[in-house]
DNA sequence: CTGAAAGCGCTAACAG
DNA sequence: CTGTTAGCGCTTTCAG
């Protein structure tokens, strides 16, 4: 009852010819006729050929395979890229597997490895929150594997690089809440291992210092990124000091930091603003809606694919792409 | 500077034994003495061995590969089931590849296909709204390729299947919307081919007629999945005739449903009450709350990977897996 | 306990 | 334009 798949071995039997021959008319080879080539192509569909990739690759040594590992597949902006990056890599003849590190280094660790062990032929990464060495990516470098980088970056590591303009992003995003009136702009940043983060950071402090105020730090927060953290921080923040604004480097840090906010009865935006940045797509849901700085995922979705497609082509390494981002002003920050 | 990979071969020239032997001691074969598979182990770490996976499967004829194919991965629910996929099966020694149909016919056909030419172990298949007819997936079955349906299933292929007690949680929502006071409930159902929205009609209809209602096929509306959709279709609706309640067989249609009612000026939940399905993450967040029936779709990641590893080691066929869901009352319907 | 040898399905020189 | 041959890296009989 065994279903014996069918190779190109036996297509060759039963048109008479080697199996060189099919491999090449199913490749669309030049150098073989037009009628054998088609010849192939017909019996091989009416023998329901599905051609071993696995094979090919093996023998190639090299798959059309590229592996992604993103932190979480459940957020907005990584399932965007993840959309984007397909659109172009599909069309291009490759195909995409997705891992997740879940925020660990170690899991990430064991995606890179799974995906080395898997011969994929090109790696797209955007670093776990908790990555703080980089050996595993220095591997990848060292089997000459393309790696592209994006959002979370690390500019230690060779290769091409995709980024939003997180710089921009967040000197518009304070800037707007000073105009709005808004004296003491506190923040809450990511990691500051992560390129995105400190860009987020300094956007921040050129916003502040060029409103004429000097850097406060007890104004800002390091590694708020939850919901939960951004809910206790605010917390904290107020007890500690004094705040009437804040700029997230997140939007979950962002809702985090309203529910304590409505908790704690203060008004928003009347007496306090609040900006977040990524534009989840609960931004626009929530009561009161939430200002956030859009990134284009999708759009750096497909650069990151473009970027991987040169690597793979051999045509270029170490480019650095910027993608712009926009601020989207909503209910929870005075309009100015 | 090629950086040559290292194989078997390497390493068994360096310690002037054989490829076999150093196969068996990776393997922890207890064929070869503890000595040298110690001996073997220590030189493949010194020597940064990486094994490829690749020529492995090509050998054995199978792979540690699994295939997931889910209509969108930004979907809460669909992102939940892969982490809990991923939870099972990477801990048993497989890994995921996972598919994007985009809710497409074509692309979910696509999919199947790039997942066969991969020589994946199983599939594990969530259907697209759009499917109506499936070649594709008898072409796994005649491959032996074993394939787990999950959520959005078709009855008419054999393998095992995982679903929400789709039944009971619209029979449920219902209920709680009659309970609550509402006389006319609507429903915005989803396609009639996927028998999870099927189910969820015939909970709705089964809590109608309970209540004394006879069904009154103006208060359903069918394909109403988005919230596009959802908006207009409650304009539709309440154009069409009479109703004060609705129970959507999805959140999204939901929220749309909720936009249009704001904009008519209609009180929810004293003049019209809404009920969702999949409490996806917005529901808490939006104003009002949105109640909804919440799918556990980690639980069901569980089950349907645990479903796959025993069609994977030869155990059973065939079994149905139902998951149980629960009803999570906001503002958006009185409590009862 | 270890070796020799064959082959998974495919591609790519090299010949003709 | 087509065939011959070799081999990608690994596993697995079959012999010892």
């Amino acid at each position: 009852m065994e279903m014996k798949k069918i190779t190109i071995n036996d297509i060759a039997k039963a048109l008479s010819v080697t199996p060189s021959t099919v491999s090449r008319a199913l490749a669309g080879n030049t150098r073989v006729s037009v009628k054998t080539r088609n010849l192939v192509k017909e019996k091989a569909r009416e023998m329901g050929y599905q051609p071993n990739v696995i094979a090919a690759s093996l023998r190639k040594g090299k798959s059309d395979t590229i592996g992604m590992i993103v932190p979480r597949i459940n957020r907005h902006f990584f399932s965007n890229v993840i959309s984007g990056v397909e659109e172009i890599l599909n069309p291009a003849g490759y195909n995409l597997v997705i891992c997740q590190s879940g925020e660990s280094q170690l899991k990430e660790e064991k995606a890179v490895e799974t995906l080395l062990r898997n011969q994929v032929g090109g790696i797209l990464l955007s670093l776990s929150l908790q990555t703080q060495t980089f050996d595993h990516l220095q591997e990848v470098i060292r089997r000459q594997i393309p790696l592209v980088q994006f959002d979370r970056i690390h500019a230690g590591i060779s290769g091409s690089k995709v980024i939003n303009d997180n710089y921009t992003g967040a000197y518009l995003a304070t800037k707007h809440l000073i105009k709005a009136g808004f004296k003491r702009v506190a923040h809450f940043a990511g990691g500051r291992n992560l390129k995105a983060y400190q860009e987020r950071y300094m956007g921040y402090v050129k916003a502040m210092s060029e409103a004429g105020y000097e850097l406060d730090e007890t104004l800002v927060m390091d590694n708020v990124i939850t919901r939960e953290a951004g809910y206790e921080s605010l917390k904290r923040l107020l007890k500690k000091g004094v705040a009437d604004a804040l700029f997230c480097a997140g939007d979950y840090s962002a809702l985090g930091a309203l529910e304590a906010l409505k908790e704690m009865g203060i008004n928003v935006p009347d007496e306090f603003g609040v900006v977040g940045f990524a534009n989840e797509p609960f931004a626009e849901l929530m009561y009161p809606t939430l200002s956030s700085v859009e990134q284009n995922g999708f759009e750096m979705g497909n650069k990151a694919a473009a970027a991987m497609i040169k690597c793979l082509e051999g045509t270029v390494v170490d480019e650095e792409t910027i993608v712009p981002v926009r601020l989207i002003v909503r209910q929870s920050s005075k309009s100015e």
